[in-house]
Formats: C-alpha cells, sequence, structure tokens
DNA sequence: GCTTGACTTCGAGCGCACTCGAAGTCGTAA
DNA sequence: TTACGACTTCGAGTGCGCTCGAAGTCAAGC
C-alpha cells in the first residue's frame, strides 16, 4: 500500500460524506486535508480510501461544533508524525468535554420545549402526556 | 397583575439569562419581545417578570438553533392571541424534531470522537475502554 | 469535429448572529 | 458642581463557514 488505492471523485465523495463539493474543495484550501489529494491526468481530484475516511471524520468534528481553526491544529500535529499522538488524544478529549457540555446544553432545552408544548397540549385538551387539563390560557 | 411587576434592569436580565446586554437590546430592536419592555423615568429599560421568563425561553429556543427568523414568526403569532395556540404548538412541535435530529447526529458524531480517543488511547498503552492494547499506528 | 458535462481555480459574495463604538442622557454620591 | 457609571440609540463592523460564479480544461460519445 504505497500509491494503488480505490479512488473516488469529489462528486462520489460529496455523496459519501454528505458534504457538498464546494465544502470540499473548501476545506481542501483551508489545509485540512492530511495528505495531498492526488490528481488524475485531468487535474480532477481522487481521494483514496483514507482520504474519505479523513473526510468522514472530519464531517463528524465539524458537526460537533469543532472550528476549522481548531481541525487545522489537529491536522498540522498529525502530519508532525506518531510523536504528536498524546497531544492530539488531549485535543480530542478537550473536545469531547465541550461536545458533553453543548449536548447537556442542548437537552436541558429540549426539556423546556417538552415542558412548553405539553402546556399548550394541555390548553387544547389534547393530554399528550399521562397530565390534567388546566384551565387558564399559556403565558407565551 | 395590570402594570405593577417585578422590574429588572437589562444588567439585571443579563446576568440572570446568560445572555449578553448587547444580545437582549439586539433581540428586541430584531422584534422578539412579546410586549414592550416598560422604561423608567431615565429611559432605561425594565424588564418584568414575565419579560424574564421569555427571554429565558428564548435562550432556549436559540440554543437549540431555532433562528431568528422562526423565533419572529412564533412571536408574531403570540401577539395574535390565543386563536393561534394550535398553530405555537405545531411550529414547537416541528421544532423539538429538527432539535431531535440534531441530537442524534451530535450523539453519533460523539460516539466517532470516543473511538478515536479509544484508539490513541490504545497506542499510548492507555487502556481507558476494557480494550487490548494494539501494534500499529493510528490512521489519522 | 462538436457538444456535453464533470471537473478545475480563484476571488467575491452571502447569511447569520451577534458585537462594538461613538455620542449622548441620567441619577446618585463625594 | 462635578465626576462617575450605568444606561440610551443607531449604524457599522466582525467572524465564521460556507456558497457561488465566471472562465477555462478535458474526456467521452455522437
Amino acid at each position: 500500500m504505497t500509491t494503488t488505492e480505490a479512488e473516488l471523485t469529489i462528486s462520489a465523495v460529496a455523496e459519501a460524506t454528505g458534504l457538498s463539493v464546494h465544502t470540499l474543495r473548501y476545506y481542501e484550501r483551508a489545509g485540512l486535508m492530511l495528505t495531498p489529494v492526488q490528481r488524475a491526468s485531468s487535474s480532477h481530484r481522487r481521494y483514496s480510501s483514507r482520504d474519505v475516511a479523513w473526510m468522514v471524520f472530519l464531517g463528524r468534528l465539524r458537526s460537533t461544533g469543532m472550528p476549522i481553526r481548531a481541525i487545522e491544529q489537529y491536522v498540522q500535529l498529525v502530519r508532525r508524525g506518531d510523536s504528536t499522538v498524546l497531544e492530539r488524544l488531549q485535543l480530542l478529549v478537550e473536545h469531547r468535554e465541550q461536545v458533553r457540555r453543548d449536548l447537556a446544553e442542548i437537552q436541558a432545552s429540549l426539556a423546556a420545549i417538552d415542558h412548553k408544548i405539553n402546556s399548550y397540549s394541555e390548553v387544547l385538551g389534547i393530554p399528550a402526556d399521562g397530565t390534567t387539563p388546566r384551565e387558564g390560557t399559556v403565558t407565551c
């Protein structure tokens, strides 16, 4: 395994990852590829399976709110080689803590929204919950 | 309960809600108050407890990613009175579905991050999980 | 040979949600 | 009376992450 890899076009990678072709090019321009994307003779991009795996994980980092800048840091560590494994681990653990905090806040907010929905349901006489209907209007 | 209410300054509301004073004024300018905020003789804002409760819920909607535009719609429904309760309910239920989808994606991404962290931990010989250490380097 | 369509680069534009700053107005305390 | 600090308005600026568009290249099929 050196150069011969499964090669995918940018549109295939877009389909596989759920990212747009624009976004894939943007990420590359932003320096977020671990290694340069190979090119066909036509200068079209050819993504290896490793590239695709990385784009998938990159998407995971993004969907949990890691800024592009932070991902850039991570990429630079990967490129510096095995000696940075501990640093990378620390970065990920730190991010995971942030994600857990975000998750907790969203869940708390979801509970508040649930509560409001229940209030409205009661007023409308639609007991979606096991609660007793009440009189009066909903606050807001 | 008509005019006499607990009255708070903007900075007190900022502290109570975790929103900045800038953000509170911005929301008001954006038309997100249910009713006009009362003013002291000095023209300083005086928030009623109902205002504060609404800002808290507004913060919940924002922290779950509801766009300002959508909140604006909701506010307009509230102002139109009791006849819009069903519409409001539908709006909230729709938003809740979106939040649940977002939550599921974040959780899936968190699992992927967990997995990567475990891989790194194994390589470093730090079995954070109940898994056996392995040889070779981490992919990325 | 000509069209079609998928790609290329690169700069510019966009949408969103704040965030800031300047200039002015109060009310209280020294 | 003078200073201070918390407020006011309103326009402009910021940061982020895409997203778009124009102009060009290339390979395959008719």
